[in-house]
DNA sequence: GTCTATACGCTGATAGAC
DNA sequence: GTCTATCAGCGTATAGAC
């Protein structure tokens, strides 16, 4: 049974996918030599030339299949969900669940400085899981069911205290696992942070 | 007048510093050579040798006269006003002023992925600043003036947003200058976005 | 398609004159 | 203290067998 014994192509693939996903996020990219990848992944040199072309040619292909696993989610989600504000709920929760369940997956998107190894000016938060995230956020506002802000503004309050709370925590800085956090970090973005004060009189 | 023509030393150490800084910022610390550094500081290699040591050495010594520079912003800020949550307001408001007019050493402390050359497991959110930060908070709910909420939680909700506006401003994602968008982000994050229903009746 | 051995360029660091 | 010229090591990529 010689085709047992060969790993498919696509296996392949994401093998050194996955070794160089580990390994960029422990070590950097420019601090991961291909002959790393190569020891992780179990693969020759020559196979990830092939299947690659260039160590840049792993972290761009890498790239695009992160991005495109996220946009699939953000998609399922407002495909699934008619309320943009229960929309950006779920966003919220199922990547605090990613954070935790495939915390590199996540740290390769929210922490690598990519502009170092992909070419052009390409912008991670301009690519389309971030802007359908946005997206959500406007239509929110135009729906009524956000206060009317800029767009900008709003997307930055809601998201940014989420994001902040994944890169605390892939810095290992919060120490428990995030989705404990989930309904605070909702209630706080929705509703303020503000202590009710009792009506003060003069 | 030999002492014109000679620089003090002080002022190669800034000059290399600050072209560093540039050029880390524009290309990424592992895309900057030590030869780049030597051509725009105008200086030369042997100095740089002499003045940090290594490559490495301008890094770290860049870093953290950064870290100072803030800290001490920090501190004047929380020895000035009395009450934490306009301290907070304040920091937030000099954390915008400075991504305007020094976007790079803004750049440098948000944007970077310090692991890759600072040695051992140092982390950027656990030095001096961003703890103060976060005490400023903790103080706040302690006196009643946010919301009794975790004290992370709520770290990460109020700067949250405003980190979030910062990167989305140094990516050029937001083209105007985030200082007119202080407001906006104060007030949604002390009264949260959710839009005042009004009352529902069954 | 997959492998190993090799080449070539680049970069951090040094040596030694001034 | 400052400079220039040079080195040694490493890391990407290739050549060529299987």
């Amino acid at each position: 049974m010689p085709f047992l014994t060969k790993n498919a192509p696509e296996q392949i693939d994401m093998k050194i996918m996955t070794s160089a996903l580990n390994l960029f996020v422990e070590n950097g990219y420019h601090n991961v030599t291909v002959h790393d990848i190569q020891k992780r992944s179990g693969v020759s040199i020559g196979a990830i030339y092939h299947h690659f072309g260039s160590k840049e040619g792993v972290a761009t292909k890498l790239f695009n299949h992160i991005i495109n696993e996220l946009e699939q989610l953000i998609s399922t989600i407002t495909e699934t969900i008619e309320s943009p504000s229960e929309q950006c709920k779920e966003i919220i929760k199922k990547l605090f669940e990613y954070t935790e369940s495939k915390p590199n997956i996540i740290a390769f998107v929210f922490h690598a400085k990519h502009t170092e190894f992909l070419s052009g000016d390409y912008l991670v938060y301009n690519s389309s899981p971030f802007i359908k995230m946005r997206e959500v956020i406007a239509k929110g506002i135009e729906c009524g069911e956000f206060l009317e802000t800029d767009k900008m503004a709003a997307s930055s309050c809601i998201y940014g205290g989420a994001i902040r709370m994944i890169q605390l925590r892939l810095d290992g800085i919060i120490e428990k696992p995030i989705t404990e956090y989930y309904d605070t970090i909702i209630n706080a973005a929705w509703s303020g942070l503000k202590a009710e004060t009792p009506a003060e009189v003069s």
